[in-house]
Formats: C-alpha cells, sequence, structure tokens
DNA sequence: ACTGGATCCTGATCGC
DNA sequence: TGCGATCAGGATCCAG
C-alpha cells in the first residue's frame, strides 16, 4: 500500500487523530514480522512522552525521550486508530498496538508480514536509516545530485529511482507514473538519460508525489478502518496498472527487477 | 561496487 | 465450482 505519500497521510492523520502525547504501553500481539519484534519495545517506550511523530522516507518515526520507535508498512501494513471502549477484539494480522494515556490505541495490522518495527536509541545510525538517500521533496532531490549518480550506471532508469538510498519513497506505480509523464521508457539505461530529460524527470517526481499527497489527503480519512484498501489516488492514475494509454494506444506491462512496469512506447521514449 | 533474481508471506484473482 | 498459477503499492540477501 504505502509509498512516500500514503505514508505522509498516515503520519498526518496520526497527529491529527492523537490526544495524548504519552505512551501508556506497547503490546506485541504476534511478533513474527519482516523481523521478529524485539521485546524491549514494550519496556522502552512505557510510559514514555511522544516528541514528535514524522515520516522519513516510507518510514513513521515516534520520537520519544528516550529513543525513537520505527515503522514501516511494507506492502499491506495498516494502522488503525480507536477508542479502547469500542473495540477489543483482535484480528488475525494484528501484530502490534500502542495504547496512549487516554486509552485511544494505534494497532497495526500487516497480511503480508513484510511490514517492520524497531527501536533505535540513535536514529541516524539505525541500519534502516543510515543508507536512505534525499527525500525527494526536498532541495536536495535536485538534476546535480542525481545526474551524478546515473552517468556511471547501468541499471534501468525506473529502477534507479526506485532505489531507497538513492531516493527516498518512489515506489512502483509513482516510478511508472513519474516516468510516463516525463516521456521516458522504464527500462532505459540510467546512463542514457540527457540532463534535460532528468531535469523533467525530477520535477515530475516532485510533482506526483506532491498531488498523491493532496488527494491522499482527502480521501484516505479512513484510515482507521481495516479495510481501507485505499483507492484514493487511484482515479488520477495515468499509466499504472492501465489498458489503454491517453493517445490511444495499448499500454505495455515488462518487469523490471521483478516489478510490474507500465508504459506507453508511443508517448515514452 | 553494481546487477538481476530469489525470497519472505498471505490473499485475491485469473485461466483452464 | 475447483484448482493451480500468477500477481500484489517493499526491500533484503546472495551469487555472479
Amino acid at each position: 500500500m504505502p509509498e512516500l505519500p500514503e505514508v505522509e497521510t498516515v503520519v498526518r492523520l496520526i497527529n491529527k487523530s492523537i490526544k495524548s502525547k504519552t505512551i501508556s504501553k506497547l503490546t506485541i500481539i504476534n511478533k513474527k514480522l519482516r523481523w521478529p519484534i524485539d521485546p524491549s519495545l514494550s519496556v522502552y517506550t512505557k510510559n514514555k512522552n511522544i516528541l514528535e511523530i514524522y515520516r522519513r522516507g516510507k518510514h513513521i518515526v515516534f520520537k520519544l525521550k528516550n529513543g525513537y520507535i520505527l515503522i514501516h508498512l511494507g506492502m499491506t501494513g495498516i494502522i488503525r486508530f480507536f477508542k479502547k471502549t469500542s473495540v477489543k477484539k483482535i484480528h488475525k494480522h494484528d501484530h502490534y498496538e500502542i495504547e496512549l494515556k487516554n486509552k485511544s490505541i494505534l494497532r497495526y495490522n500487516d497480511v503480508r508480514k513484510f511490514g517492520s518495527i524497531h527501536w533505535a536509541e540513535n536514529i541516524d545510525g539505525h541500519f534502516l536509516i543510515k543508507n536512505l538517500g534525499v527525500e525527494p521533496l526536498s532541495k536536495k532531490l535536485n538534476v546535480s545530485y542525481l545526474y551524478k549518480i546515473i552517468k556511471n550506471r547501468s541499471v534501468s532508469i525506473k529502477n534507479l529511482i526506485m532505489n531507497q538510498n538513492i531516493i527516498v519513497g518512489v515506489g512502483n506505480i509513482y516510478a511508472c507514473e513519474s516516468l510516463h509523464i516525463s516521456g521516458i521508457k522504464p527500462q532505459r539505461k540510467s546512463s542514457s538519460i540527457s540532463t534535460e530529460e532528468l531535469k523533467k524527470l525530477i520535477s515530475n517526481i516532485k510533482l506526483v508525489l506532491r498531488k498523491a499527497i493532496d488527494s491522499g489527503g482527502t480521501t484516505l480519512k479512513d484510515f482507521k478502518k481495516l479495510d481501507g484498501t485505499p483507492g484514493y489516488f487511484e482515479q488520477e492514475l495515468l499509466i499504472y496498472s492501465k489498458k489503454y494509454c491517453r493517445c490511444g494506444e495499448s499500454v505495455k506491462n515488462i518487469k523490471l527487477g521483478g516489478r510490474s512496469s507500465f508504459y506507453c512506447d508511443h508517448c515514452q521514449k
């Protein structure tokens, strides 16, 4: 489910929803995730104040006084928010929950178990964070930064912009969309991209992500619901999962790095 | 150092 | 209707 805009939306909604800033307890329901959940998380977070909740790449970060909770949603991670009094039943794929002082609860559910939760005393040194690339919506993503990287790379440009060590937050859908709008075929070798094309690509990555955040903000209101299978940005997609391009040409779907890659032979060079 | 492919897991959907 | 194959918005690990 989650690329940068979805994670950003979830973070904003959590910030908006939670009234109490104190964690009363963190309970592990099923520790089997991408990495087994460290039981110490419950100890470190008990009765701690939340100083800040923010996003880094596709990670959700809870900053506490004594360290950080790092949450990744994987493919199918969902965070539900509810009052303790209204919900008690544990659902099949629930993995942990964070209870706040005022009895509201954030509960994590993940069908495919590709998500994760970690404790980090020092976030910058954490193995999931330390090698992350630049935030795409920041000024750090610019032509000179990316040109230095692409000029010596033979990997496809789509896989390159999805590489979290280079740019964070861009996943399969938004990679396809950005390349489509930029008129670039996803399978092109990174080194073959001209500076003109790169300039276009960078500004379109930013554009697509911003638009998706905007629409996520208005349509993802029901993220509390477990069945909140998101359809938010879907209506705005131009190429991902489409049969036909706007130009009328049928859309091609090839595998790159094992992922479906949609493009239009006519509109993308 | 870089690259493509296999891999983790469950459930929905597709084709026969 | 049933059943196996395929696919899913992620990212790590591993061999070459």
